[in-house]
DNA sequence: TCTTGCCTATTC
DNA sequence: AATAGGCAAGAC
C-alpha cells in the first residue's frame, strides 16, 4: 500500500484522469484518500488530490509525492464519491469537481523562482542587482526585465536552478497565548525573587496568582496588567511564563449579540407540514419535500424545529439560502436558535473568513451550516437534514464548471445519508412543482400567513394609460398618492426597480446610435460613479463620448432608469422623504448591506429603494406599501424562464408588505398589464400561474416537459465557430433517439464576447441514456484534437441561455 | 547553420 | 496548463 492515485490540478481534457505516485517511506500510512498532496508533474510541481491508496501500479517509473499538504483528509469518502458523480453529471473535469467542494483559500498558488546553485552566481554583475532579500529571482521579475533567455542559460550552465513552489493560500490565523506551568506557591516565590523596581513584572505574576495558572491571550494580559512587550519577554526568559501560538478563527459575527430564542408554537397548518418531515427524520429515510408556503407563512420556523430534532439525534444540518449576505436576518435567526453550533458561509465573508468557517465544519465544531450555493458541499459526515430555502432561486445553479445545481447535489447527498431534503418556496420552480405533482417530491402546503394576516392587496397600473393622460414621470398617480400617504402616516415603503437585463446604456438622441463594446456584441453599461462605460462580459472600459461618433450630435447621453435617477426624482417630488438606496454602488462595501437594512428597520428612512436584492427576506413590521416601478423589464429577455422569473420576483416583493399587524398594499407599474405573469402575480395566484406556464412550456417543448442541454462553441473566427458547431450537431444526431430534438447551430444570443464568436446548439430530450457519454465524446473530439483555440462549453440543464 | 514560430505529444 | 521535441520557414 505505498502507491497513491492522484488527480492533479491541471484542468484540461488530456490530464483529466488519475496518476500514480509512490508514497515515500516516511509518510506511509499517513497519506490517505481525500488529502491534498504536492506532486511532481512533468517538469514542475502541482497540487493534487489523493483518491485512492493501492499496492500496485501498471506504470513502472513512478515519481514520489513531494509532500502532503494536509494532516487530515479535506474530502471524506462520501465527498470523493460525490466528486465523481459531479464530474459525470456536469461533464466537468475531476479536478474542477474537487476544487468546487473546498473554500477558495485552499486552491493552490504556484510560484516559479530562480535560486542560485552556488554562491558565486550571486556576484555576477548582470544578476547581482535583481536577487531579492531571500536570494531568489522570481520568474515574473525575470520576465518583466526581459532576462528570461539569460536566466535560462544560467540554468543550463548549472549556475541557477528553476524551482517550482506549490503554496496553499489558506493561512490559519494564530494568537499568542501566555500561561504558566508554576504552582501558586512557586509563583509567590518567584515574585519575591524579582528586583524591587520590577513593578510591572510583579503585577503580571500577581495576575496569575489571582487567576490561577490558566492560559490567556497575550494582548488581553498586557491590557489588564498594563504591562509592555518587554515585561512579558523578561518573564518568559526567566521561564516563569511560557508562550504558545494557538489557532484562532476570524469571527465575522464577533461584535454581534444574538438574543437566544426558543421554539414558537406552530399553527395547525405548520404542524401538519412538519409531521411528515419529523417522521422521515425519525425513520432515517430519504425523502424530498417541497414546502410550498405563501410569503409570511412561517417556513423558517419549520426549518428550525426540524433541525432541532436532527440535532437531538446527534446529526448535522445544512441550510442553503440564496446569496446569504443579502439576508442577514436569516443568519441571525439561526444563530439565535442554535448559538455557536452555527457556521455561516456566504459571499460577504473574506476568503480567510470562509476558510475559518469551513474548518469549523471539518472539525465538527459546529452542527449547522447556513450558506449560499457552495455550502451544499459542507464536509459533514452525519447529515440529518438538508434545507434549500427559496428553492426557485437561479443562484443555486453555478454558471461555471462544474455547472451543478445545488438542488441536485442536495438530493444526492440526502440519498447517501438517508435523510430528508426540504425545498421551500412561496413560488416553487416549475420543475420542482411538477415533480411534486408526480409524487417524486412530497408536497407540503402552507396557504395561510402565520398571523392569519391577509395577503396584501395588489393593484396593477397600466403605464401606457398614465402616459396618455399626460403623466411622464416614473411614478403613476396612484403610486405617488400612496407614497405621500405613507409618509404622512409614518409607515414604510419598499420600491423595487426591476432592471435585470435592462441596464443603462449610452444612446444618441438624434440618430439612435448605442455605444457598443468593441470586443463583444453587446452595448456598454453606463456607470455614473466613474462616469464611464463598461462591458460586463470582457471588462472593456471607456469614457462617455461628448459627441456621437456616428452623427457628431451632442445629444448623446445615457438612458435607462438607474436607482440614482429614481432617488433624484423622489427627492424632487417628495423632499421630506428619507430614502435609503440599495444597489451595487451602495452595498459593495463589506457589511454595508446589513447596515442599510438595519437603518431601515430602525425607522431611519421612509423609503427603501433598490434592485432585485431587496425582494427577498425583508421582514419589517412597518412596511405597508410596496411599489414595483417597471414590472416587465425581465419579461423581454430571451429565455424560456423569463415569465417564471417575473412572476416570482413580483410575488416575492409583494410579500414584503403587511407581514405583521398593519395590512399591506402593492402597486405594480407595467407597460404590459395583460401578460399572464403580471396579471397572476397581481392576484397572487401561483396555482393558476403554474397551469398557464405549464401549457406554454409544453407547447414550446421546454422543461419540465423536456430536459435541455446547451453546447456553446467559441472561436476567433466566425466561420470556424459555425462549422465546428455544425460538425458537433451532425456528430450527436446518430447517437440519440428520434425523440431528441437538436436545434442549431445558431449564433448565441450574444454572438461575440471578448472577440470570440459564439455559436450554440440546443438539445431537448426526455430520456437519452447515452447523452452524457456522447457529450463526453464531443469534448474529447472537438475541444482538443488539432484545431487550437476552440472552446466547447456544455451545460446540462442551463439557466442562462446566453 | 542557426534562430524563430507553430504544432503535437506528454505529463505517473 | 505547461513544457519539450520536431519540423519547416526565415535570418545571416
Amino acid at each position: 500500500m505505498n502507491i497513491a492515485t492522484v488527480v492533479v490540478d491541471v484542468p484540461a481534457m488530456n490530464t483529466d484522469r488519475e496518476y500514480d505516485y509512490l508514497i515515500p517511506e516516511k509518510w506511509s500510512g499517513m497519506i490517505q484518500p481525500g488529502m491534498r498532496v504536492n506532486v511532481p508533474f512533468g517538469p514542475r510541481n502541482v497540487q493534487g488530490f489523493v483518491t485512492d491508496i493501492r499496492d500496485h501500479s501498471d506504470y513502472d517509473s513512478l515519481k514520489a509525492i513531494v509532500e502532503p499538504m494536509d494532516i487530515l483528509p479535506v474530502l471524506n469518502q462520501e465527498l470523493l464519491l460525490l466528486g465523481e458523480w459531479l464530474t459525470e453529471k456536469t461533464l466537468c473535469f475531476k479536478i474542477q469537481a474537487f476544487q468546487a467542494m473546498l473554500p477558495a483559500a485552499m486552491r493552490a498558488k504556484y510560484e516559479k523562482v530562480f535560486i542560485p546553485r552556488d554562491q558565486q552566481v550571486l556576484e555576477k554583475p548582470e544578476l547581482k542587482k535583481i536577487f531579492n532579500q531571500k536570494g531568489e529571482i522570481p520568474w515574473d521579475v525575470g520576465e518583466k526585465l526581459n532576462l528570461l533567455t539569460l536566466l535560462k542559460r544560467e540554468v543550463e550552465a548549472g549556475a541557477l536552478e528553476l524551482l517550482y513552489k506549490v503554496k496553499s493560500k489558506g493561512k490559519k490565523r494564530t494568537v499568542k497565548m501566555i500561561g504558566t506551568a508554576l504552582t501558586k506557591e512557586e509563583l509567590i516565590q518567584a515574585e519575591k525573587q524579582l528586583m524591587g523596581n520590577s513593578t510591572k513584572q510583579k503585577r503580571v505574576l500577581q495576575y496569575f496568582i489571582d487567576n490561577g495558572p490558566d492560559i490567556c491571550i497575550k494582548k488581553q494580559l498586557m491590557q489588564e496588567t498594563d504591562a509592555g512587550d518587554s515585561t512579558i519577554k523578561s518573564l518568559l526568559e526567566k521561564e516563569y511564563l511560557f508562550e504558545r501560538n494557538v489557532e484562532s478563527y476570524r469571527d465575522p459575527y464577533e461584535h454581534h449579540h444574538f438574543e437566544k430564542t426558543t421554539s414558537f408554537p406552530l399553527t395547525e397548518e405548520q404542524t401538519n407540514a412538519i409531521l411528515p418531515i419529523l417522521d422521515a427524520i425519525e425513520k432515517k429515510q430519504h425523502e424530498t419535500f417541497l414546502l410550498y408556503g405563501v410569503t409570511g407563512s412561517g417556513k423558517t420556523e419549520i426549518y428550525l424545529q426540524s433541525i432541532q430534532r436532527v440535532l437531538e439525534q446527534g446529526k448535522e444540518a445544512i441550510v442553503l439560502v440564496p446569496e446569504i449576505s443579502l439576508t442577514p436576518q436569516m443568519v441571525r435567526r439561526f444563530k439565535s436558535r442554535f448559538g455557536n453550533d452555527v457556521a455561516a458561509l456566504h459571499s460577504g465573508l473574506s476568503v480567510g473568513e470562509k476558510y475559518d468557517e469551513w474548518r469549523k465544519i471539518l472539525r465538527k465544531e459546529v452542527k449547522v451550516v447556513v450558506g449560499a450555493r457552495s455550502a451544499i458541499f459542507a464536509p459533514f459526515e452525519n447529515i440529518g437534514i438538508i434545507i434549500i430555502d427559496e428553492e426557485h432561486e437561479t443562484s443555486y445553479k453555478q454558471e461555471e464548471n462544474p455547472r451543478y445545481h445545488a438542488r441536485d447535489v442536495a438530493i444526492k447527498r440526502g440519498q447517501f445519508y438517508q435523510c430528508p431534503v426540504i425545498l421551500g418556496s412561496a413560488t416553487p420552480s416549475l420543475e420542482s412543482f411538477a415533480r411534486a405533482k408526480k409524487q417524486v417530491f412530497s408536497l407540503l402546503t402552507l396557504r395561510k400567513r402565520m398571523n392569519n394576516q391577509a395577503l396584501p392587496s395588489v393593484e396593477i397600473v397600466d403605464m401606457r394609460e398614465e402616459l396618455r393622460s399626460g403623466n411622464r414621470s416614473m411614478f403613476s398617480t396612484k403610486l405617488f398618492e400612496k407614497l405621500q400617504d405613507r409618509i404622512k402616516k409614518k409607515e414604510q415603503t419598499v420600491l423595487l426597480l426591476n432592471r435585470r437585463g435592462h441596464s443603462s446604456f449610452v444612446m444618441c438622441r438624434d440618430c439612435g446610435y448605442v455605444v457598443q463594446c468593441p470586443n463583444c456584441d453587446i452595448s456598454l453599461t453606463f456607470h455614473r460613479y466613474s462616469h464611464s462605460m463598461k462591458c460586463h462580459y470582457c471588462g472593456f472600459e471607456s469614457r462617455v463620448p461628448n459627441v456621437c461618433p456616428e452623427c457628431q450630435s451632442e445629444h448623446i447621453r445615457y438612458f435607462g432608469t438607474g436607482t440614482q435617477k429614481v432617488e433624484e426624482e423622489l427627492l424632487k417630488l417628495l423632499p421630506e422623504a428619507r430614502v435609503i438606496r440599495m444597489d451595487v454602488d451602495t452595498t459593495s462595501r463589506k457589511g454595508a448591506h446589513e447596515k442599510l437594512l438595519q437603518q431601515f428597520g430602525d425607522g431611519k428612512a421612509d423609503i427603501l429603494l433598490g434592485t432585485q436584492m431587496i425582494a427577498k427576506g425583508l421582514d419589517f413590521p412597518n412596511i405597508t406599501l410596496v411599489g414595483v416601478l417597471s414590472a416587465d423589464t425581465t419579461l423581454h429577455i430571451p429565455d424560456f424562464r423569463s415569465s417564471e422569473k417575473t412572476f416570482q420576483l413580483l410575488t416575492q416583493v409583494s410579500g414584503r408588505a403587511g407581514r405583521h399587524e398593519l395590512p399591506g398594499e402593492v402597486v405594480i407599474q407595467t407597460y404590459t398589464p395583460e401578460h399572464y405573469s403580471i396579471e397572476l402575480a397581481g392576484e397572487q395566484d401561483y396555482d393558476r400561474f403554474y397551469q398557464k406556464e405549464m401549457m406554454v412550456r409544453k407547447l414550446g417543448g421546454y422543461p419540465p416537459f423536456y430536459y435541455v442541454a446547451l453546447i456553446t462553441v467559441s472561436h476567433d473566427e466566425v466561420m470556424t465557430a459555425a462549422s465546428v458547431t455544425e460538425k458537433i450537431t451532425k456528430f450527436i444526431r446518430p447517437h440519440l433517439s428520434d425523440k431528441a430534438i437538436i436545434l442549431g447551430p445558431v449564433a448565441s444570443p450574444i454572438p461575440r464576447i471578448n472577440n470570440r464568436y459564439r455559436y450554440q446548439c440546443l438539445i431537448k430530450y426526455k430520456r437519452e441514456p447515452k447523452l452524457n457519454e456522447t457529450l463526453r465524446k464531443v469534448m474529447e473530439h472537438f475541444a482538443t484534437s488539432g484545431k487550437k483555440h476552440i472552446q466547447v462549453a456544455i451545460d446540462v440543464n442551463p439557466y442562462m441561455m446566453m
